[in-house]
DNA sequence: GATATTGCTTGCAATATGCAAGTATGATAC
DNA sequence: GTATCATACTTGCATATTGCAAGCAATATC
């Protein structure tokens, strides 16, 4: 799909960037619950459909947000991992989560991460990169 | 247009609610560049079409993140204009800013406007909820 | 070598978008 | 007051995107 630049706006870049409805929900993925492999990603409770995911996992690689690295262990699984580009979305989905928290009253955000991203924004953005660095996972998808 | 909840989780309900391509540009107008009337939205750069703009300016005031006022001057201009909840979309935007700033050679995004954001967040966002409530506008639309 | 798993691709119906034209209401000029 | 204009939409229709189901190719497992 081609999509000419409708402006220079930082916002309409970002939006034509991962603007749609799912980019977004594949990098909190592999942010936040560890997410690897094609497979994981469909079993997210949104439930992106295959061919969706194929076209927004090429197209976030397009962009720089992520990147394949090939499975020695088994060739079938490539990883699929954050870039720089990509880990630094980390303060931007930390305030949409403070936002979302505040106004969903359903919201599935964990108390205290939210208290957290709002009172100790500094430190847990460390925190969370030093954790993405050594693989480790921040939240069970359950 | 009918959507049922995707997931409880902040980072989709945050898409389901202003997660298209266009709302957020509404958003900003509103935020950034003063503008309150239908016709200021259809004018900017990335253009809306009008039908889209009608559904997304009705979505947007049905999940709650605008108002609409009526306008007494001239009754076929009423005012779109930010609630709380809108204004609380400010960090968020902020952080999305920050990062095509970093992105994008091409970025329109003022230097200094940047340099703000990420050196004196907590200030700058006082500012700009200062000039909202007082209808000051920060940049002027091109 | 046969079967299962995984990561896609393909085909097609349903939905959303984009463009152009039309309409309704209120303002302005005379 | 009437004609004209401005503004905010709505409508119709062609095109693009999405969502679902099925299929396929490569690799792994038995």
């Amino acid at each position: 799909m081609k999509k000419s630049r409708r402006s220079d706006c930082p916002i309409n870049f970002a939006l034509q960037t991962f603007g749609d409805t799912w980019s977004l929900l594949i990098i909190r993925d592999l942010m936040f619950f560890g997410k690897t492999y094609y497979g994981d990603f469909l079993k997210s409770d949104e439930h992106i459909a295959t061919n969706i995911l194929a076209d927004r996992l090429a197209r976030l690689e397009q962009v720089g947000i992520i990147r394949k690295i090939p499975n020695i262990k088994d060739k079938r699984k490539d990883a699929y991992q954050l870039t720089e580009k990509g880990v630094d979305l980390l303060p931007m989905l930390l305030e949409i989560i403070v936002w979302s928290a505040k106004y969903d009253s359903k919201t599935a955000a964990p108390k205290d991460f939210v208290a957290q991203a709002k009172n100790n924004r500094e430190k847990l953005i460390k925190q969370i990169k030093t954790a993405l660095k050594q693989g480790e996972v921040l939240f069970q998808p359950k």
